[in-house]
DNA sequence: AGTTAGCACTCGTTATGATTGAGTGCTAAC
DNA sequence: GTTAGCACTCAATCATAACGAGTGCTAACT
């Protein structure tokens, strides 16, 4: 059987008014509502076909059809037109996100939540992520007779603290002047060489503190494969709540322990696999492999600091979410934190990461 | 009227059943539960009198009675016995909260989440806040040409960054000798005095540099007075789905819109007012004066380190929620936080404040 | 006096059955 | 190929009745 023009209008149609209406949409409706130029009996010809080609489906006897998850996909590769924002849109998001924020955490939070709000669905960022970045600079600060902290500047700008433990400790300027050679190996060697002969040898001064410079090597380490893990920003989780799906208690509590556990959102945002960086990626209903979210959609993307993916953005709602707005909204979205974070971490505007 | 001793046992009886099971409990029920020795029809009659001295209500004619909230908050303040962990619960909370975390914001989530699987209950967890303390160390470190990083390092060994931007900045050397200065400044003299001839004598050589000076007293002043907004830790806001009291949905979303919005949960956990330090604290249902979250009780404690309150925990239930069990548990829960936040701030054993 | 058995009454909940109406598939005519 | 017409299906709605948990009151009993 062929998809011809009449079939995909109809398919469109269904697919259209059931994600206004969440309601099984008959032939009647679609006679009524869109201008085909046919009576319902013809459409509901068509539509028997429709559900023989897998696209739509039928609740029970009675009722109208629904789209199926290939219906979706049909419509969100091949029939989806990308609509422009609305004014009101364009008006929102100007004001929900504001260019002279200094710390990424707030840049994230805002984002989540000016995302989830115009879209109604609920919201997941990553906070931009600084793994195989170079260190520009380290410096040792004391804190404490066996403490002391390696503040470590990264080549965007970004300041990460640790806390070294050693037995053996320099004074502040002991510690000052260590930093200073530190820096300087940094500069001169890959971080593989940190055990070899000319590290030690120009280390050699500060012989006594070996366990304070490997941990401070580790810790130097552990911010470049950032091994410790990325934050996630959530918002309206609540959203979902407005939605008839979810009217059912229960299925609400499971969709929201999920969104409690911190692995099941990676995985939601696509977790280790990296897309293309410049393309936004639907998955919809039972294509993710979680059990708790086959009722559930993400529209996701990743944003960018220059060439590179550095960060996670994921919307989450029903299947029957409205795809053209999510993503004309999240291409929107996306494209203004590229340019603010380009401004923050690359113009070295700020980049406050306090704790 | 008075409340005797035959009326306290059938109170408490109403309060348990209701606590239980949720339903409405009518005399026979209690009768033929609890061993009062009196029949049906007498526990009718005093039924009646506590119904008129306000600690009962009927729901409707042919209904049992449920307790009402002076009802709850006799119970809470007279009548309940504090009971003793179960063996399950003491273990449950042994291998919960590890002692050896080594950084504050897993402690904190880890005892949030901790409480709300053993209660079943939603919580909210202030990080420990470090107000009011005194600084023992500032360093400048160099992050850009017109950026450095303050690093404060407090008395209980916790360290926070601070973005400093200014158009003149000395070179690192300057900045180390500058952190110097500043130290000893901050040692001779109050934060108040930073504008007073002495001070200005005392930075002299660094006069070029009045605009970064003024920012590091600056972010040294919020460092003590904790002017950024504090971090909470929530968990569980799900187990509120399960109870029948929020099976209607539009219930649920209020309260998960509360749950999402920061002052709320503020307020929530007791805002500006100190409690008594070692007090647990319980908010029967209307009485907070947020209308999203009448039909919740919270029990609330601060925890602490050394002598002073530091910060908060709420646990929020419905309000049949089992009070004794959760006071139970949350007393515990502070003894334990009190000892390991001694052990990591005071102990200097570890308090990584990395952001 | 206090306690209790008995009983009429209330009222939410549940079960039953009838009605409605949206929607379909099929057939026959256009 | 299209469409009007019609019988059929079935969830949703509604009214009615039956049920039962619970009460308050009265009168008898200790």
């Amino acid at each position: 059987m062929k998809l011809n023009e009449r079939k995909i209008k109809i398919l469109e149609a269904i697919i259209t008014d059931y994600i206004a209406t969440a309601e099984p949409v008959g032939s009647r409706t679609i006679a009524r509502k869109y201008d085909l130029g046919i009576s319902p009996a013809t459409i509901r010809n068509e539509m028997s076909d429709l559900e023989e080609m897998g696209f739509i489906e039928q609740p029970h006897t009675s009722a109208g059809r629904i789209p199926s998850q290939s219906g979706y996909r049909m419509y969100v590769d091949n029939m989806m037109h990308k609509r422009m924002l609305t004014d009101d849109e364009a008006e929102f998001l100007k004001n929900a996100i504001s260019f002279n924020v200094n710390r990424v955490e707030y840049l994230m939070q805002q984002t989540a939540k000016a995302l989830a709000m115009l879209t109604n669905y609920t919201t997941v960022v990553t906070e931009p992520k600084s793994s195989g970045v170079k260190i520009k600079h380290i410096q040792l600060v004391p804190v404490d007779k066996n403490t002391a902290a390696a503040v470590v500047v990264t080549e965007n700008n970004a300041i990460k603290n640790h806390i070294i433990k050693a037995k053996n400790m320099p004074d502040a300027d002991g510690l000052y002047r260590l930093s200073g050679k530190i820096n300087s190996v940094l500069e001169n060697y890959a971080l593989d060489d940190i055990n070899s002969d000319r590290v030690q040898e120009a280390l050699k001064e500060f012989a006594d503190y070996s366990e304070l410079i490997v941990n401070v090597f580790k810790a130097v380490i552990s911010t470049v494969r950032q091994e410790e893990d990325v934050h996630l920003y959530t918002s309206g989780v609540r959203n979902l709540l407005g939605f008839p799906e979810f009217s059912d208690v229960n299925k609400a509590k499971n969709i929201f322990q999920a969104f409690e556990e911190k692995d099941m959102l990676i995985t939601l945002l696509g977790g280790g696999e990296n897309t293309a960086a410049d393309k936004i990626e639907i998955v919809i209903g039972g294509e993710n492999k979680m059990e708790e979210l086959k009722d559930c959609s993400i529209v996701r993307a990743n944003y960018r600091y220059g060439k590179n993916s550095v960060g996670k953005i994921g919307i989450i709602g029903p299947t029957r979410m409205n795809y053209s707005q999510t993503v004309s909204v999240l291409d929107e979205i996306i494209r203004k934190l590229d340019t603010i974070i380009d401004a923050m971490l690359g113009g070295g505007e700020d980049g406050d990461h306090d704790g």
